[in-house]
DNA sequence: TTCAGTATTTGGTGTTGCTAGGTACCGGTA
DNA sequence: TACCGGTACCTAGCAACACCAAATACTGAA
């Protein structure tokens, strides 16, 4: 995807890696994969070590190194109590988000249609 | 909202104005109150006529000042076949974010569900 | 003439994801 | 030995975006 998609992940990108780490502790180059496996294919390897620091400093969650047996040792981040309460903030708002934009996109399409008649 | 929905309308509030846009030719004032009464009670004017000015630039829509009775004259933004277009592209790439995270939301609270056990 | 409502503009700020490179550790291969 | 690919992390600088704050300007009513 292009430029569009960058844009968007602004904001919800965050709320992704919060999603993963829920699901069980992971270190960044780990993330990184998984996010392309779950289509974010473009999403670069940079970008997620950045937010991992952010999601630190923010205290949303506790860091552990862990040796490694293929490379430089892992930093693996457990999301704590602060970071699920962030999760959770997440959802709501981008439910909030959702609604509002599904609700547009059917009377914007329902609108469209009556031009055509 | 807070913060979180500032960002996540990053990339996201120029589908929504586009979206609103496909309905009817609309100018700034309206749009802003539109907004409003979609739920959007924390976007700010200023947000609004620069989002404008940036659709003008990239030619996603027509623009012709017409004179107001209750102030300075308004100007009218239509959307063009490219806008439309970049709508289009907007839909694509929220339905396919859209998927991803509610995946992602399912498994995390699958997941989750099963750690309580 | 002051004020509220309508309507647009602009300069500066903070947050964000991306680019592009670098560092470092390991095993296998030429 | 020297090299390379895979693993694993970090960083400086950039562009785009939404927000804030303030200014400008036109109208009609108090």
């Amino acid at each position: 995807m292009g430029s569009q998609m960058t844009e968007m992940l602004k904001g919800t990108l965050e709320g992704i890696v919060l999603a993963i780490l829920s699901e069980r502790p992971a270190y960044g180059y780990e993330i990184t994969s998984q996010l392309r496996d779950l289509g974010f294919t473009e999403t670069a390897e940079g970008t997620v070590y950045a937010l991992l620091v952010r999601i630190e400093q923010r205290g949303f969650a506790d860091v552990e190194r862990v040796p490694s047996e293929k490379g430089p040792p892992r930093k693996v981040y457990a999301l704590n109590t602060k970071g699920r309460e962030q999760l959770a903030e997440f959802w709501r708002t981008w439910s909030f988000l959702g609604e509002r934009i599904d609700q547009l996109r059917t009377t914007a399409e329902t609108a469209q249609n009556e031009g055509e008649k």
